[in-house]
DNA sequence: TATGAATGAGACTTCATTCAT
DNA sequence: AATGAATGAAGTCTCATTCAT
């Protein structure tokens, strides 16, 4: 039984050490023996852990969106008001862009080898999105389903922005707009009611 | 004489052509006889127009981005206030959105194949970059920089979760909801002075 | 008929320039469109001249012992003892290293295209050794096969060995060693009559 | 653990079988294709051992040069006359005519693929001439570098002739002059002394 | 005659994968 | 489990040659 554990926590080691291959050059220009001199391995052990190279990769792009569940709900703690929290959201995404850059790539990569439908209905990539939406709403204290997506849209689109434009777009300038524009909007609508 | 062909026009024909199965395919994974065959000429023809497959795809970007900067702007005719601009803006980009997510794939392959600092050095990119802003002050009636960001991120960002997540967002309701805010927040402003 | 004329004169032409070309860097090494680039025509214009470029290079390699057969009599102009014309013929191949040179290496490359048998029955080549051999024989003043032989063998070999070696040899020296041999062994077989 | 192999050895086994495809056809005719085939193994593996097929043949005329410095000096064994020395080499020559003749042609390939600087900087080559010239050296009995060169040039000579003319020279012959001429040459010099 | 765009077979080379050790 | 030599299909690219103009 313990050797299994092994295999599965080295498979999943080796996993990590991929990510920065795949990312900075792409699916198709990573090359299995790249990849395992990388990893201070031969060929031949990479294919005892993986039977292909892209279930490596997919196993990778599996293994990417089971951690970012759990990572950032740290984030949170200590913030008290609206602004806080929007602020630690924005600074913690600042302080590890380069891994949001990677990311992004690699899900890039991993769409165009993909039947879209398969894709959409991937499991793990639903609960991923599920708990970030969760942690959205907890940032925001609200659960309008449009204003959830708003705060998700403005979040990605400041990441996309700034890895195909360079500094154009500042992590700070965004979340304080964006605290104001959901203050003033959240407050006109509890008004209404 | 030689049979007579306008070089330069063909070429650009053979480039629009070439979109799609990059867009679907990835680069990585698009070979040059497939390219020849879609385009319906021999691999010999391919190289007589382009150095390089490689050549070939860094044309079809520079390609892309000279025709964007061009296409928009008829977009804002016939709008009035605000609200109608917003909304025009993303009713086109949701009839177009096939389009933007395969120019999406492609930039994001472009970006594993260049050098960081190179790519943000780029004469047509911030060209495009440029004119695409200008056409945001032009829709919102301001030239805030912060808030013309604001506008775009959140609209690459409705195009990017919805690429990566599919229906989870609308985009006339984020359409809606920035609208609100915006008018919200401009009139806050505007008080202000 | 003039027109004629004209057609073979420019068809002669063409393979001169082409000499340096196939010399320097072999026959596989070189492309028709190289050839016509140096030669300023198009490629289709080369086919107009020759059949295929295998045909040109063997027309470049007949064209070659033609002209070789009729330039080195006017070496021996004003010479008086062998001593002289021995002199004066390695003069002459010292001054033309370089031709020898290439045309040596296009000899090479011609050999391995070739059937063995077919070379040695080609008619131009049996006259242009023929022609050559006569002219050592007027150099030497002997008709000796082995002693004209010996001559051929030695100013063959001194062309290689410097292409192949570089400065070790030098033609005036041996020039003199054969001068003085070729007087002692004369000599002596005069001796014996 | 992998298959056992020595790797330099194998190297070696498989540039030997190359030798005959290179000096029949020419650099330049001669495919990676073929010379797997002919080898015995896969295209892959010829690369597993050469990184190319420029690097191959290099390797190839490098692995030839340093043969033929070992092969020659048993050559000498049992000759005690001058006359027998030059016999034994021309004998030599003529029983291997064949393998001279490749060589001479691969070394003409080589030469065309070259910068001449670099040939001529090479040290293989050098260390090569330098053995040669040694074994003519003990062959005549004297050091003259003049008349060491001669016997050289001639030497070569006979080959290269042998190899574009056929038969229009022989090596007993040209032996037996040789022996005769440096007798008369050498038996002047020391009577000069 | 002359041009050069077009062709497509085939060259060199790479690389995911297998397998003997 | 681990290694890396071996494979061969397939990729990028070249080039002699053809042919419409």
């Amino acid at each position: 039984m313990p050797k299994i554990v092994d295999h599965d926590q080295y498979r999943k080691e080796l996993l990590t050490k991929c990510f920065d291959l795949f990312a900075t050059q792409g699916y198709g220009a990573v090359t299995m023996r790249q990849i395992a001199k990388e990893l201070g391995v031969s060929t031949g052990t990479l294919y005892h852990y993986f039977p292909s190279k892209q279930a490596l990769f997919w196993q990778l792009y599996d293994e990417l969106n089971e951690r970012d569940t759990a990572s950032m709900n740290a984030v949170l703690n200590n913030t008290h008001t609206l602004e806080e929290r929007i602020t630690a959201i924005f600074d913690y995404t600042a302080q590890n862009e380069d891994y949001f850059f990677k990311q992004f790539l690699i899900t890039s990569d991993f769409y165009q080898q993909q039947d879209r439908t398969e894709i959409l209905a991937n499991e793990t990539l639903r609960r991923n999105y599920e708990s970030n939406r969760e942690f959205v709403v907890k940032a925001l204290g609200t659960d309008d389903p449009a204003v959830v997506n708003f705060a998700m849209c403005l979040a990605t689109g400041v990441i996309v922005v700034r890895l195909f434009e360079g500094d154009v777009v500042a992590y700070d300038q965004q979340a304080q707009l964006l605290n104001k524009m959901l203050t003033l909007y959240l407050q006109e609508a509890s008004l209404k009611d």
